[in-house]
RNA sequence: CGCGGGGUGGAGCAGCUCGGUAGCUCGUCAGGCUCAUAACCUGAAGGUCGUAGGUUCAAAUCCUACCCCCGCAACCA
């Protein structure tokens, strides 16, 4: 059996989750979605990061522990998978025991391998922040440099463990000569490699400068950093360092981490470096996609454009977003948010395409020949020519999910979906069932079978929607998957179907 | 000259590797149809393909220069 192993980032605590959270999600369990529907056995895994200095000041702020913060905020973000309908297997925290056993256990691993040394790390370090500042960040007034925040800053040394990470940087460049699609889309492989070509320095990676954080084994003064705890987390949540574990033996190498841009070189020249150091097998692919932009800018705070996934969520339906955000967003650049174009998509599509299409079909049956059986019927080249789209949208769709390309994917479900209106139109079915009620079954039925195809390959995208349409459209629970989309024509079963609804009601802006 | 991506009808994109009628979706306009969620079908208008040169019988597509936008330029989860 084929297995399928895809992860989210880990999401840090510290913010609240917003769209862009959502999104990077979404694209996972569509994908997650699609692979068992065709049969894989996935492991779908997300998670929160919960160490660091941010957290420990917000938690700080609230009179907390950090633990029991973390405890709390942790659950905004277990709420969005659920409240977008995530399939997730598993979700980790970085405060799990399992996943801070594993951390030190990689520690130690690559310490044992001479791959950690204890040097000093040196900054610009603001007393008041308690947080080091890059030498751009600050601006000088009166001789003292002054961080963002407004406080002061001295130059500080302290004692800090090291990654050898300049060491890998050539075993790194063979890695993405030879494996061409280890990082994607292209453009993003270009980057990474002009990065990595122009050499790499040693990776600070533990700090002293605050005290939430998995403690370095031998050495409880020092707290292991961000890059080898919230990486790690791929591997923790699949029971390593228990290389028997069964999730292990299963799942690991990962076939796809799905980042944001924003966190591409940590996925694909530090994670790869320490499992190389580490000699673990690494990950087959890592994707960076776009970011959410809300009307020409960046979503943040501070320009109030930040959209609540709940709130967009209980306003316009959950499975019309999730098909906005993949149909139109180009997946691996950034893309604009804008409402009018998500009504505007989501009618024409799923409304007005697809929804009017199954409606239309099913209020003919119901009304002339509300029992069909497909054995008795004789097709034209009209009726094979469709069929076979549809049929062969099976591997058109799976090749666009596997190349992560979500909007071809919909593209061509929706194209078969609009041939179906172009058939039907031409076939002029509430004519023909006057006066030739044979050759109306064949035509409904024909058409009937092409919307569940394209109602089932639909289904990872907006699972609800089409849960629905698919009882409709007589479609049983285990004939839902892509093998069954393949022969569906074949199934026996004389077709009876009750009055419809409409499955995709259209958005007023 | 740091590296990379991009500039195509109102919007968003494809085409550029392997030069030869500029394509798709949405929007606009005009018809058709009436089974259907005022939906569906057909057709039309609209682009000197960032700018200026060059190669060629022929360039969005190749070459050169320039302009503009965006990403990356390491300890920012």
């Amino acid at each position: 059996m084929r297995r399928f192993y895809i992860t989210t980032p880990i999401y840090y605590v510290n913010a609240r989750p917003h769209l862009g959270h959502a999104y990077s999600s979404l694209a996972c369990d569509v994908l997650a979605r699609f692979k068992r529907l065709d049969g894989d056995q996935v492991h779908f895994l997300t998670g929160t990061d919960e160490h660091g200095l941010k957290v420990q000041k917000a938690a700080e702020r609230e009179g907390m522990d950090p633990k029991a913060f973390t405890d709390k905020v942790s659950q905004n973000f277990i709420a969005l998978a659920g409240l977008m309908n995530y399939s997730n297997d598993d979700f980790i925290r970085t405060t799990d025991p399992r996943h801070v056993k594993a951390v030190q256990a990689l520690w130690l691993r690559l310490k044992q391998a001479g791959q950690i040394y204890l040097g000093s790390y040196a900054g610009w370090y603001a007393m008041r922040d308690e947080a080091y500042y890059g030498e751009d960040e600050l601006t000088e007034k009166d001789g003292v440099k002054i961080a963002p925040s407004g406080s002061p800053c001295e130059w500080v040394e302290e004692p800090a463990y090291f990654f050898k990470l300049s060491k890998w940087g050539d075993r790194l460049i063979q890695h993405y000569q030879e494996n061409p699609d280890f990082i994607q889309p292209n453009a993003r492989r270009n980057e990474v490699l002009s990065f990595v070509s122009s050499g790499l320095r040693d990776l600070c990676v533990s700090r002293t400068a605050f005290k939430w954080g998995i403690k370095v084994p031998d050495d409880p003064d020092h707290v292991i950093y961000v890059w080898i705890d919230a990486l790690t987390n791929y591997l923790s949540a699949l029971g390593w360092p228990d290389e028997q574990s069964p999730l292990y033996q299963k799942f690991w190498p990962a076939d796809v981490h799905m980042v944001g841009k924003d966190i591409l070189r940590f996925h694909t020249v530090y994670w790869p470096a320490m499992l190389l150091a580490a000699d673990l097998p690494l990950p087959k692919r890592v994707f960076a996609h776009g970011m959410l932009i809300m009307g020409g800018e960046k979503m943040s705070k501070s320009l109030g454009n930040v959209i609540e996934p709940a709130d967009f969520a209980d306003k316009f339906g959950l499975d019309y977003l999730r098909y906005f955000m993949l149909r139109e967003l180009p997946f691996g650049r950034d893309g604009d948010f804008q409402l009018e174009a998500l009504v505007n998509r989501v009618n024409n599509d799923l409304a007005n395409t697809l929804g009017n299409l199954c409606m239309r079909t099913m209020s003919l049956m119901v009304r002339h020949c509300p029992h069909i059986d497909p054995a008795k019927l004789t097709l034209t080249p009209a009726e094979t020519e469709l069929i076979s789209q549809a049929r062969a949208l099976v591997h058109e769709v799976r090749e666009a999910m596997d190349a992560l390309a979500y909007a071809t994917a919909l593209e061509k479900i929706m194209a078969v979906a609009s041939n179906a209106n172009v058939y039907i139109d031409g076939q002029q079915p509430w004519v023909i069932a006057k006066k030739d009620p044979e050759r109306a079954q064949t035509v409904l039925y024909t058409l009937l079978d092409v919307a569940r195809r394209v109602v089932i390959l639909l289904q990872p995208f907006v699972p609800e929607s089409c849960d629905k349409l698919l009882d409709q459209l007589g479609v049983a629970d285990d004939r839902r998957d892509l093998a069954a989309a393949s022969d569906l024509w074949a199934d026996p079963h004389p077709v009876t179907l009750d009055k419809p609804t409409p499955a995709f009601p259209k958005l007023e802006l």
